[in-house]
DNA sequence: TGTACATCAGTGAACGCGCGTTCACTGATGTAC
DNA sequence: TGTACATCAGTGAACGCGCGTTCACTGATGTAC
């Protein structure tokens, strides 16, 4: 009758639904204020309890920050995600500037957030493991459009596989198609290794030189919203919209996502 | 006989001194410990002096850690013009590879204070209008660059003129020649008047188009290096050093500078 | 050159603050018989 | 259904910490006559 692990009894209720509050007042603090509005005493505060009460929820405030990053990389990647089904599947281009301008949407409303995830490291603060894997998520919307984008076209519309059980590794220093933009020889040899691993686990087939400009252009999405959150486009590119819908356009043919 | 301006007493020299000293305990202190080390206590417990003493010569915490940014700013700005420099004089496409690996050699060496000034704004702190004026002297060399790589050529070689007393906007809307790679179009109203403020600054004459692809590789530059320093190309290209190099290579024919 | 006064550097104690975390406790909820 | 016990949630006081900043002070350095 009851589903398999879902709390049971009343008191179990009231933990899953305090856990969850907790957090939520955590991220309006965070939100509000940054990284140092994150206090245990300060969200007990918001919550009307006892600071100590925290602790049968979150043993350490290192925890309850670690539970904000995972959101954040969660909320961050179902904005790519949402934007790129609504763009319809396939969408090649069109679901390359849904993505970037969904991103930085997202950013832009969550500008701490956005820091605490891409800004400098919270000091004194390890990020386990499990944030790393929560990361990946956005980063597979780029894997998609990427296999996508492969000049062979097969596949094209259709999302990308699933790695396979034991995938081989594309050929490396693959070269591209004449039509592409001039990229200078083949891939070194740790970068085309490196790509080849992104490949399988984001994009299965992709060449290395394709994933290589792929990450270019993410890392120049990712500079550029810094940029702008960060200030460093005042005086320059600010307010920054029209340069973000050049600079990803441009990017989308450097790549080149169809 | 003495030089206008120096300390005439030995109060007065001792005053300069001991001002620079404590710059200099601060930095060490913020480079080994990042934002948080800054306490005046600690750099006071360095000093081996009392932590009241320092109002002397800085009035707050936040003037000190103003200090650190100015001073971060320039060097930064410094090593990309030793870099310049080195490269000989109008080497465009040289002087941009040199530049760009003299950034990021800073970066790597000086992650703290990196991420100080291009990481997320220091909580509570509000970035003076001093420390603007030397943020810009890192772009003024990609400025330099831009102004070796215009087309038509001219005054190629020469480092760019100071901008003239009253110098017209260059022509916003500017079609890049045909050899370049291909721009959507013109440029939109808000990116070209921004991109001609910019070219007024730090590169006049050159068409906006290339101010604004440069400022796309610019981004490019320091999200790549953030990216690098702050943890997210773990997992992907990492070491990045490969991958930095296809980069600025990449970036090179994209803006295109020869 | 010597004296009287003003200026400044540096001290040490103190204020008030907020933090993370621990701990013994009380009262409510759940469980076994 | 009722009772006895175990488990758990939440409290409030406390510990120890480090911080930025202020303030009255003493002693040294500089200056005017």
């Amino acid at each position: 009758m009851t589903t398999p692990n879902a709390p049971r009894t009343a008191r179990e209720r009231a933990r899953a639904e305090l856990t969850r509050e907790i957090k939520e007042a955590a991220r309006r603090q965070f939100a509000a204020v940054g990284a140092d509005g994150l206090s245990l005493r300060a969200v007990s505060r918001e919550l009307g309890m006892a600071s100590s009460a925290l602790y049968r929820y979150y043993p350490s405030r290192d925890d309850l920050l670690t539970a904000l990053i995972i959101d954040a990389y969660d909320a961050i990647g179902a904005a790519a995600e949402a934007a790129i089904a609504g763009a319809g599947p396939g969408s090649g281009r069109a679901g390359w500037m849904a993505a970037c301008h969904a991103i930085r949407a997202w950013a832009v409303a969550n500008p701490h957030e956005y820091a605490l995830i891409y800004g400098s490291p919270v000091p004194g603060y390890r990020a386990p493991q499990a944030t790393i894997a929560s990361a990946i998520r956005v980063v597979r919307v780029l894997g998609g459009l990427l296999a996508d984008a492969r000049p062979e076209g097969r596949d094209g519309g259709r999302p990308a596989p699933p790695p396979a059980p034991a995938p081989a590794h594309p050929a490396p220093g693959h070269l591209p198609p004449a039509h592409l933009p001039p990229a200078r020889g083949p891939l070194p040899r740790d970068l085309a290794e490196q790509a080849a691993i992104v490949a399988d686990a984001i994009a299965p087939g992709v060449p290395g030189t394709v994933i290589t400009r792929g990450l270019i252009a993410w890392t120049q999405l990712f500079g550029m919203i810094s940029f702008e959150l960060f200030g460093q486009l005042v005086g320059s590119a600010d307010p920054a919209d029209e340069f973000f819908g050049f600079a990803v356009e441009a990017m989308a043919d450097f790549i080149p996502v169809r």
